[in-house]
DNA sequence: GATTGAATCAAACGTTTGTTTTAATCGAGT
DNA sequence: ACTCGATTAAAACAAACGTTTGATTCAATC
């Protein structure tokens, strides 16, 4: 399951993002983690200073590789276009099992309850995001509305979140057998065609397919901190 | 602030509530909440049996007396204006302070990883509230997407959880001045203006302003628990 | 006035927690 | 073979935790 990386800094990361992901930063304990990680209890303090350090490396690992599209290589593309691939994007980081699934939820733990780490998420994977959506839809929201810019992102956003963060409850709502067919495309062209016409455009549109897309390195640059020490 | 009660029961629900909200189960002691409540750290053990007691019946009372409209109230309303009343009262419901604000974000807390309270607050909260979308919705959604159904009703929905759920990271986003101009009001327009041609409708509609609403009894029943003794 | 039972309290219990200490082990360089 | 720094392991530490105990208070009941 875990690629088989027998550092143990390595498997202390990716032990700490499974367990913090799973059950929040209080409710984890460092024996849990050391247990996961075939660690003893010393090698977090060790590596990582204490607890809170670990936490603060696990998340910057969570964010590590974002999805970003090419928006350059995008010409062409109507804003439907984009956005439906920015849609696509932003569900499958969220949602894709291909990647190691604790890194979506532990980073939705920190929106939904910010801690030390989360300074590092906003700048390095929220702001980019945030900017690409405001790019697209630049392009369509009224000017009228200009104050009310980020509503409209929001609006998008929102639904690709929800099945992140809402998951068990709309699992529940809507039976598992219903659910298991929620698959990222499907929900990419819901939200899509959703809320294309909430932006003044036609709910219609042919998915743009370059060459390309989906191809990213999903081992690659993963080392490298972001940010320097953390002062106590 | 908290409606003055001398029963330490009563006192140890606001208190823990509260607090429970605010940090999540594990990363709350019973030593915070019985100071909070002014009683003794047997207290929680003596009306609650345990910890995990106390939750429990402060998730109950988190979601007792939800806003419910009363459809059949509502002859004449126009699809949208419908749904912007349902929009309206589910922010209420999350935003609005003038409830214990604790109310809502401990809901939020067992949307996102449910414990053994969920089970009531799906059937005593979730599930009426489905079944009103669903029959606003039920009227225009097209038939071919019945299969998708739930999916538009997520749509709305993931709406207005965002600004309770990611309020810190919206907030960061689009700055502390410009989020405090978000009102309950001017969410609910813009959702609903979002989302109504989405569904196929014109986004143009004039609110419906019935005589009672919003009137709602903020202190009657909120006793008796709904669910039967927990068995361990 | 004596008795009862619920309610409250301070104190302590046994665990679990994050962290530290101390010693053992390993691996390359000389 | 020896040394020295880096790493690992086992044990112990103090603090915090949920829970229990046993004494005490107090009003109602006999």
């Amino acid at each position: 399951m875990t690629p088989v990386v027998d550092e143990p800094r390595e498997q202390l990361l990716n032990a700490a993002g499974e367990i913090f992901a799973e059950k929040g930063f209080k409710a984890t304990t460092i024996r849990d983690i050391c247990g996961k990680a075939q660690a003893n209890v010393a090698a977090v303090n060790y590596y990582f200073r204490d607890k809170m350090g670990l936490y603060i490396e696990a998340v910057k690992r969570a964010h590590c590789s974002p999805v970003t599209i090419d928006l350059a290589q995008l010409t062409g593309a109507t804003t439907a276009q984009k956005l439906h691939l920015f849609v696509l994007g932003m569900l499958t980081h969220l949602l894709d099992d291909s990647r190691p699934a604790w890194h979506a939820q532990l980073m939705m733990r920190e929106l939904a309850e910010p801690t030390e780490a989360c300074v590092a998420l906003v700048e390095s994977y929220i702001r980019p995001q945030a900017l690409q959506l405001e790019a697209i839809l630049g392009a369509v929201v009224p000017s009228h509305n200009r104050a009310d810019f980020y509503m409209f992102g929001f609006s998008v956003v929102a639904q690709c979140l929800f099945y992140r963060v809402q998951k068990p409850i709309a699992e529940l709502l809507v039976g598992p057998a219903e659910y298991a067919t929620y698959s990222v495309e499907k929900l990419a062209r819901h939200i899509t065609r959703f809320s294309l016409p909430g932006l003044g455009l036609s709910p219609e549109f042919e998915p743009f397919m370059p060459a390309g897309l989906m191809a990213r390195s999903t081992e690659a640059a993963v080392a490298e901190p972001v940010l320097g020490e953390i002062v106590p």
